[in-house]
DNA sequence: TATTGTTATACTCTATAACTATA
DNA sequence: TATAGTTATAGAGTATAACAATA
């Protein structure tokens, strides 16, 4: 049927040169909006799902070098929001949990910035709009991930 | 018709939980990709297409600071990929644009992080989720900024 | 007074390099 | 040697506060 493609891959440029524009404002905006530093919040949310990990698998999961993550979880350990412990199977590795008051701080800022979200979504989209987002949010979680096996 | 309503809801806040650690991790890694500040390049990227503007309006678009403005375009200047020229009919204006060395710099940095993208795109979706998500990239836009008159 | 912009300073976040400890 | 992690240091990016210049 005529020349869809040359459409298609116009639309697929231009997605991709004004995804990043548009997804750095958006992190500006999120970051603003929480009470708590991102690379907390994140590293808190995991630990939530997973029980406890150690620094080599945060980073990996957060895209981060472990040096970078060393300095997180340090900081976290300092707030008194995680517990590191070293694994007796291993004493190499420190397995890092969520403490009692990180899971507090964890569900205010989860409820402040999704909520803030959530408000954008309403008041900025329409419905078939949002379900379109929605359905859209796991493909760039993927693409954050780099694929399901990475 | 049962209760669509409630599954509709768990999808946006699915998204709206999700969405900030997808397109965290996202910026976070196409800032390793760029060979120039992520910054940089998204003011040069405006002013290519406006022509020059004042640090408000940069500001305004970025949302960030002007204090801030301030700098990035200072740096920008430095390199020699702006030129700032005051205003004559308000003195109080700097009028930013960009420098043929900005425009060289931006069409190469544009170049390689959309082309980093678009290989993560072609590697990790198939072609009717890149077609959702080019269609979702408006969306995210418009929540970045805040709609369409803010 | 209001607007536009700068300077000074500090914090968050992440990187690279060099190191220690354990396997 | 390889793996897990730390420490030291630096740079990007952005914020707040206080200031100067122009309207």
């Amino acid at each position: 049927m005529g020349t869809p493609k040359t459409e298609f891959r116009i639309d697929i440029e231009a997605c991709a040169k004004q995804l990043p524009t548009s997804i750095a404002i958006l992190v500006r905006r999120m970051r603003l909006e929480g009470d708590v530093p991102a690379s907390f919040a994140s590293v808190l949310g995991r630990l939530e799902i997973v029980g406890s990990m150690t620094a080599t698998e945060l980073s990996e999961l957060e895209h981060v070098r472990h040096q970078s993550i060393t300095q997180t979880v340090k900081a976290l350990e300092a707030k008194g929001w995680v517990q590191i412990t070293v694994n007796p199977d291993d004493r190499r590795q420190r397995l890092v949990s969520l403490a009692p008051a990180g899971r507090d701080i964890l569900t205010d800022q989860r409820r402040r910035r999704s909520e803030w979200l959530m408000v954008q979504m309403d008041t900025l989209l329409t419905e078939q709009e949002r379900t379109l987002l929605a359905a859209a949010t796991p493909l760039l979680e993927r693409l954050a991930m780099g694929g399901p096996a990475d």
